[in-house]
DNA sequence: CTGCTTGCAAACTCTTTGCAGAGCT
DNA sequence: AGCTCTGCAAAGAGTTTGCAAGCAG
Protein backbone atom coordinates (compact mmCIF):
# COMPACT_ATOMS: atom_id res chain seq x y z
CA UNK A 1 0.00 0.00 0.00
CA UNK A 2 0.87 3.75 -0.30
CA UNK A 3 2.73 5.54 2.82
CA UNK A 4 0.09 6.31 5.61
CA UNK A 5 0.92 10.11 4.70
CA UNK A 6 0.46 8.86 1.02
CA UNK A 7 -2.61 7.60 1.67
CA UNK A 8 -3.56 10.73 3.75
CA UNK A 9 -2.69 12.99 1.00
CA UNK A 10 -4.38 10.73 -1.33
CA UNK A 11 -7.62 11.34 0.59
CA UNK A 12 -7.79 15.00 1.27
CA UNK A 13 -7.26 15.60 -2.84
CA UNK A 14 -10.40 13.18 -3.42
CA UNK A 15 -12.33 15.62 -0.83
CA UNK A 16 -12.56 13.43 2.62
CA UNK A 17 -11.58 14.31 5.71
CA UNK A 18 -8.71 13.43 8.06
CA UNK A 19 -10.06 11.36 11.23
CA UNK A 20 -8.37 9.10 13.74
CA UNK A 21 -10.17 6.57 13.15
CA UNK A 22 -9.43 6.62 9.09
CA UNK A 23 -5.69 7.55 9.91
CA UNK A 24 -5.73 4.29 12.26
CA UNK A 25 -7.10 2.26 9.83
CA UNK A 26 -4.45 3.59 7.06
CA UNK A 27 -1.69 2.67 9.71
CA UNK A 28 -2.73 -0.71 10.24
CA UNK A 29 -3.26 -1.86 6.91
CA UNK A 30 -0.17 -0.31 5.07
CA UNK A 31 2.13 -2.68 6.90
CA UNK A 32 -0.13 -5.85 6.60
CA UNK A 33 0.42 -8.75 4.20
CA UNK A 34 -1.70 -10.89 5.50
CA UNK A 35 -4.65 -9.89 3.20
CA UNK A 36 -7.04 -9.48 6.01
CA UNK A 37 -11.23 -9.14 6.17
CA UNK A 38 -13.30 -6.50 7.62
CA UNK A 39 -13.26 -8.10 10.95
CA UNK A 40 -9.52 -8.88 11.20
CA UNK A 41 -8.72 -5.10 10.31
CA UNK A 42 -11.86 -3.92 12.84
CA UNK A 43 -9.77 -5.98 15.74
CA UNK A 44 -6.53 -4.74 14.83
CA UNK A 45 -7.88 -1.27 14.93
CA UNK A 46 -9.24 -1.78 18.26
CA UNK A 47 -6.14 -1.92 19.77
CA UNK A 48 -5.32 1.47 19.21
CA UNK A 49 -9.29 2.69 19.39
CA UNK A 50 -11.12 0.46 21.19
CA UNK A 51 -14.59 2.43 20.66
CA UNK A 52 -14.11 2.27 16.68
CA UNK A 53 -17.38 1.01 15.15
CA UNK A 54 -17.31 -1.75 12.19
CA UNK A 55 -19.31 0.42 10.78
CA UNK A 56 -16.37 3.43 10.23
CA UNK A 57 -13.77 0.03 9.24
CA UNK A 58 -16.45 -0.65 6.68
CA UNK A 59 -16.67 2.43 5.13
CA UNK A 60 -13.13 3.52 5.36
CA UNK A 61 -12.20 0.31 3.20
CA UNK A 62 -14.93 1.00 0.72
CA UNK A 63 -13.52 4.31 0.48
CA UNK A 64 -9.99 2.73 0.08
CA UNK A 65 -11.22 0.36 -2.22
CA UNK A 66 -13.00 3.35 -4.27
CA UNK A 67 -9.63 5.20 -4.39
CA UNK A 68 -7.70 2.29 -5.69
CA UNK A 69 -5.77 2.04 -2.71
CA UNK A 70 -6.76 -1.48 -1.55
CA UNK A 71 -7.69 -4.50 -4.10
CA UNK A 72 -10.66 -7.07 -3.03
CA UNK A 73 -9.08 -10.42 -3.15
CA UNK A 74 -11.20 -13.17 -4.48
CA UNK A 75 -10.76 -16.25 -1.74
CA UNK A 76 -11.91 -19.37 -1.85
CA UNK A 77 -13.13 -18.89 1.46
CA UNK A 78 -16.61 -18.70 3.14
CA UNK A 79 -18.01 -15.34 2.75
CA UNK A 80 -15.45 -12.51 3.98
CA UNK A 81 -14.31 -10.08 1.35
CA UNK A 82 -10.46 -9.91 2.43
CA UNK A 83 -8.49 -6.69 1.32
CA UNK A 84 -4.77 -6.70 -0.57
CA UNK A 85 -2.91 -3.64 0.19
CA UNK A 86 -0.63 -4.13 -2.43
CA UNK A 87 -2.07 -3.32 -5.45
CA UNK A 88 1.02 -3.53 -7.42
CA UNK A 89 0.60 -6.49 -10.34
CA UNK A 90 1.74 -9.44 -8.14
CA UNK A 91 0.87 -13.03 -7.57
CA UNK A 92 -0.84 -15.19 -5.27
CA UNK A 93 -0.16 -18.88 -3.40
CA UNK A 94 -3.66 -19.73 -1.25
CA UNK A 95 -3.59 -22.59 1.17
CA UNK A 96 -6.95 -24.98 0.39
CA UNK A 97 -6.71 -25.66 3.77
CA UNK A 98 -6.30 -22.52 5.81
CA UNK A 99 -6.87 -20.43 2.95
CA UNK A 100 -4.02 -18.31 4.15
CA UNK A 101 -2.49 -16.35 0.90
CA UNK A 102 0.31 -15.38 0.29
CA UNK A 103 1.90 -12.60 -2.14
CA UNK A 104 4.70 -13.67 -5.01
CA UNK A 105 6.31 -11.07 -6.53
CA UNK A 106 7.78 -12.92 -9.66
CA UNK A 107 7.43 -11.72 -13.34
CA UNK A 108 5.06 -14.17 -14.91
CA UNK A 109 5.36 -13.45 -18.82
CA UNK A 110 4.39 -15.42 -21.42
CA UNK A 111 0.42 -15.19 -20.25
CA UNK A 112 -1.40 -14.47 -23.33
CA UNK A 113 -4.76 -14.96 -24.58
CA UNK A 114 -5.66 -16.75 -28.38
CA UNK A 115 -6.68 -14.13 -30.56
CA UNK A 116 -10.81 -14.62 -29.92
CA UNK A 117 -10.55 -13.93 -26.27
CA UNK A 118 -8.07 -10.93 -26.55
CA UNK A 119 -10.33 -9.32 -29.14
CA UNK A 120 -13.38 -8.99 -27.79
CA UNK A 121 -12.38 -8.19 -24.32
CA UNK A 122 -10.22 -5.96 -22.94
CA UNK A 123 -8.01 -6.94 -20.50
CA UNK A 124 -6.92 -4.48 -17.45
CA UNK A 125 -4.58 -7.25 -15.49
CA UNK A 126 -4.14 -10.84 -15.11
CA UNK A 127 -3.41 -12.60 -11.75
CA UNK A 128 -2.00 -16.22 -11.39
CA UNK A 129 -3.51 -18.08 -7.96
CA UNK A 130 -1.34 -21.19 -7.18
CA UNK A 131 -3.67 -23.32 -5.00
CA UNK A 132 -2.10 -25.58 -2.54
CA UNK A 133 -1.27 -26.91 1.21
CA UNK A 134 1.06 -24.40 3.33
CA UNK A 135 3.72 -25.82 5.46
CA UNK A 136 1.56 -25.66 8.80
CA UNK A 137 -1.35 -27.75 6.80
CA UNK A 138 0.70 -30.26 5.65
CA UNK A 139 2.10 -31.23 8.52
CA UNK A 140 -1.68 -31.33 10.22
CA UNK A 141 -2.58 -33.40 7.16
CA UNK A 142 0.20 -35.62 8.26
CA UNK A 143 -1.21 -36.58 11.33
CA UNK A 144 -4.17 -37.15 10.32
CA UNK A 145 -3.21 -40.56 8.80
CA UNK B 1 -18.76 -31.40 -15.31
CA UNK B 2 -19.55 -35.52 -15.11
CA UNK B 3 -22.63 -35.85 -16.98
CA UNK B 4 -25.71 -36.47 -15.34
CA UNK B 5 -25.35 -40.57 -14.89
CA UNK B 6 -22.33 -40.24 -13.76
CA UNK B 7 -22.86 -37.95 -10.97
CA UNK B 8 -25.77 -40.45 -9.97
CA UNK B 9 -23.29 -43.10 -9.38
CA UNK B 10 -20.98 -41.10 -7.91
CA UNK B 11 -23.45 -40.02 -5.21
CA UNK B 12 -24.53 -43.40 -5.15
CA UNK B 13 -21.16 -45.33 -4.00
CA UNK B 14 -20.69 -42.70 -1.48
CA UNK B 15 -24.20 -43.35 -0.16
CA UNK B 16 -26.47 -40.56 -0.74
CA UNK B 17 -29.81 -41.46 -2.01
CA UNK B 18 -30.85 -40.39 -5.52
CA UNK B 19 -33.86 -38.23 -5.04
CA UNK B 20 -35.75 -36.28 -7.59
CA UNK B 21 -35.11 -32.97 -6.14
CA UNK B 22 -30.86 -34.23 -6.45
CA UNK B 23 -31.53 -35.43 -10.11
CA UNK B 24 -32.65 -31.69 -11.26
CA UNK B 25 -29.77 -30.15 -10.01
CA UNK B 26 -27.16 -32.76 -11.52
CA UNK B 27 -29.17 -31.69 -14.89
CA UNK B 28 -29.65 -28.16 -14.61
CA UNK B 29 -25.23 -27.66 -13.44
CA UNK B 30 -23.41 -30.31 -16.22
CA UNK B 31 -24.67 -28.12 -19.18
CA UNK B 32 -24.38 -24.98 -17.62
CA UNK B 33 -20.82 -22.66 -18.04
CA UNK B 34 -22.11 -20.00 -16.39
CA UNK B 35 -20.48 -20.05 -12.67
CA UNK B 36 -24.10 -19.70 -11.01
CA UNK B 37 -24.29 -19.16 -7.31
CA UNK B 38 -26.80 -20.59 -5.39
CA UNK B 39 -29.72 -18.80 -6.16
CA UNK B 40 -29.05 -18.77 -9.51
CA UNK B 41 -29.21 -22.54 -9.52
CA UNK B 42 -32.24 -22.58 -7.55
CA UNK B 43 -34.41 -20.30 -9.99
CA UNK B 44 -33.36 -22.63 -12.65
CA UNK B 45 -34.30 -26.08 -10.68
CA UNK B 46 -37.70 -24.20 -10.07
CA UNK B 47 -38.84 -24.44 -13.77
CA UNK B 48 -38.48 -28.14 -13.16
CA UNK B 49 -39.77 -29.00 -9.28
CA UNK B 50 -41.71 -25.94 -8.50
CA UNK B 51 -41.46 -26.65 -4.68
CA UNK B 52 -37.74 -27.12 -4.05
CA UNK B 53 -36.22 -24.91 -1.10
CA UNK B 54 -33.16 -23.44 -1.15
CA UNK B 55 -31.95 -25.82 2.06
CA UNK B 56 -32.03 -28.82 -0.46
CA UNK B 57 -30.12 -26.51 -3.14
CA UNK B 58 -27.61 -25.53 -0.68
CA UNK B 59 -27.54 -29.41 0.87
CA UNK B 60 -26.45 -30.41 -2.68
CA UNK B 61 -23.85 -28.06 -3.58
CA UNK B 62 -22.24 -28.28 -0.21
CA UNK B 63 -22.08 -32.58 -1.34
CA UNK B 64 -21.42 -32.01 -4.90
CA UNK B 65 -18.59 -29.56 -4.03
CA UNK B 66 -17.60 -32.18 -1.15
CA UNK B 67 -17.15 -34.84 -3.66
CA UNK B 68 -15.38 -32.65 -5.88
CA UNK B 69 -17.93 -32.65 -8.77
CA UNK B 70 -18.12 -28.39 -8.48
CA UNK B 71 -15.36 -26.72 -7.39
CA UNK B 72 -16.32 -23.51 -5.80
CA UNK B 73 -14.62 -20.10 -7.64
CA UNK B 74 -13.29 -17.13 -6.14
CA UNK B 75 -14.65 -13.74 -7.28
CA UNK B 76 -14.49 -10.23 -6.85
CA UNK B 77 -18.44 -9.72 -6.87
CA UNK B 78 -20.15 -9.50 -3.95
CA UNK B 79 -20.99 -12.26 -1.25
CA UNK B 80 -22.49 -15.32 -3.18
CA UNK B 81 -20.22 -18.87 -3.49
CA UNK B 82 -20.17 -19.50 -7.57
CA UNK B 83 -19.55 -22.81 -8.65
CA UNK B 84 -17.70 -24.43 -11.81
CA UNK B 85 -19.10 -27.63 -12.79
CA UNK B 86 -16.00 -27.94 -15.00
CA UNK B 87 -13.39 -29.24 -12.99
CA UNK B 88 -10.75 -30.03 -15.92
CA UNK B 89 -7.75 -27.75 -15.22
CA UNK B 90 -8.76 -24.25 -17.07
CA UNK B 91 -8.39 -20.18 -16.41
CA UNK B 92 -10.83 -17.76 -16.14
CA UNK B 93 -11.65 -14.18 -17.97
CA UNK B 94 -13.82 -11.72 -15.31
CA UNK B 95 -15.57 -9.00 -15.91
CA UNK B 96 -14.41 -6.03 -13.31
CA UNK B 97 -18.15 -4.40 -14.39
CA UNK B 98 -20.62 -7.35 -14.64
CA UNK B 99 -18.07 -10.19 -13.05
CA UNK B 100 -19.26 -12.55 -15.23
CA UNK B 101 -16.80 -15.45 -16.00
CA UNK B 102 -15.51 -16.91 -18.55
CA UNK B 103 -13.72 -20.08 -19.09
CA UNK B 104 -10.84 -20.34 -20.88
CA UNK B 105 -9.13 -23.84 -22.56
CA UNK B 106 -5.59 -23.26 -23.19
CA UNK B 107 -2.80 -24.66 -22.01
CA UNK B 108 -0.82 -22.23 -19.56
CA UNK B 109 2.57 -24.13 -19.44
CA UNK B 110 5.79 -22.25 -17.93
CA UNK B 111 4.55 -21.51 -14.83
CA UNK B 112 7.12 -22.04 -12.36
CA UNK B 113 7.32 -20.87 -8.91
CA UNK B 114 10.69 -19.91 -6.97
CA UNK B 115 12.04 -22.77 -5.39
CA UNK B 116 11.79 -21.17 -2.04
CA UNK B 117 7.73 -21.52 -2.11
CA UNK B 118 7.71 -24.71 -4.21
CA UNK B 119 9.24 -26.17 -1.81
CA UNK B 120 7.60 -25.46 1.61
CA UNK B 121 4.28 -24.95 -0.23
CA UNK B 122 2.69 -28.20 -1.76
CA UNK B 123 1.28 -26.89 -4.82
CA UNK B 124 -2.19 -28.79 -6.08
CA UNK B 125 -3.16 -26.66 -8.47
CA UNK B 126 -2.84 -22.98 -10.76
CA UNK B 127 -5.11 -20.51 -12.14
CA UNK B 128 -4.46 -18.02 -14.25
CA UNK B 129 -7.59 -15.31 -14.11
CA UNK B 130 -7.46 -12.57 -16.46
CA UNK B 131 -9.16 -9.56 -15.23
CA UNK B 132 -11.24 -7.03 -17.89
CA UNK B 133 -14.03 -5.66 -19.14
CA UNK B 134 -16.21 -7.73 -21.71
CA UNK B 135 -17.83 -6.48 -24.83
CA UNK B 136 -21.14 -5.38 -23.29
CA UNK B 137 -19.49 -3.70 -20.54
CA UNK B 138 -17.16 -1.57 -22.72
CA UNK B 139 -20.10 -0.22 -24.61
CA UNK B 140 -21.35 0.72 -21.40
CA UNK B 141 -18.45 2.40 -20.78
CA UNK B 142 -17.80 4.27 -24.12
CA UNK B 143 -21.67 5.64 -23.75
CA UNK B 144 -20.93 7.01 -20.29
CA UNK B 145 -17.81 9.25 -21.59
C1' DC C 1 -39.42 -50.26 7.53
C1' DT C 2 -35.34 -47.57 8.51
C1' DG C 3 -33.18 -43.58 8.52
C1' DC C 4 -31.60 -40.27 5.06
C1' DT C 5 -33.64 -36.25 2.82
C1' DT C 6 -36.72 -32.48 2.31
C1' DG C 7 -38.70 -28.00 3.36
C1' DC C 8 -39.90 -24.67 6.76
C1' DA C 9 -38.42 -21.38 9.95
C1' DA C 10 -35.06 -19.52 12.65
C1' DA C 11 -30.33 -18.51 13.40
C1' DC C 12 -25.95 -16.89 11.81
C1' DT C 13 -22.38 -14.25 9.25
C1' DC C 14 -20.98 -10.47 6.55
C1' DT C 15 -22.11 -5.98 4.86
C1' DT C 16 -24.99 -1.88 4.07
C1' DT C 17 -28.14 1.75 5.43
C1' DG C 18 -30.67 5.45 8.27
C1' DC C 19 -30.03 8.68 11.45
C1' DA C 20 -28.67 11.80 15.43
C1' DG C 21 -24.83 13.66 17.55
C1' DA C 22 -19.69 14.52 17.32
C1' DG C 23 -15.84 16.65 15.24
C1' DC C 24 -12.80 18.03 11.04
C1' DT C 25 -11.58 22.00 8.30
C1' DA D 1 -20.32 27.24 11.43
C1' DG D 2 -21.17 23.94 8.06
C1' DC D 3 -21.13 19.65 6.54
C1' DT D 4 -18.83 15.28 6.74
C1' DC D 5 -18.01 11.40 9.65
C1' DT D 6 -18.92 8.35 13.45
C1' DG D 7 -21.33 4.84 15.95
C1' DC D 8 -25.57 2.68 17.05
C1' DA D 9 -29.24 -0.12 15.66
C1' DA D 10 -31.77 -2.19 12.23
C1' DA D 11 -32.11 -4.08 7.72
C1' DG D 12 -30.40 -6.89 3.90
C1' DA D 13 -28.02 -10.66 1.45
C1' DG D 14 -26.13 -15.24 1.57
C1' DT D 15 -25.76 -19.51 3.97
C1' DT D 16 -26.37 -22.89 7.74
C1' DT D 17 -28.94 -25.40 11.23
C1' DG D 18 -32.85 -27.79 13.92
C1' DC D 19 -36.57 -30.43 13.37
C1' DA D 20 -40.94 -32.91 11.93
C1' DA D 21 -42.83 -35.14 8.05
C1' DG D 22 -41.83 -37.57 3.63
C1' DC D 23 -39.83 -40.98 0.82
C1' DA D 24 -35.69 -43.81 -1.24
C1' DG D 25 -33.75 -48.11 -0.79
Amino acid sequence: MKSVQNTIELFRKAGYRITPQRRAIFSVLAPDVSHPNAEDIYNNVKKDLPDISRTTVYNTLNELTDLGVLDPVSSISKNAIRYDPNTEHHHHLQCLNCHRIIDIDIDMQNLELPEKESRDFQIVKQQVTFFGYCPDCQKIKEGKR
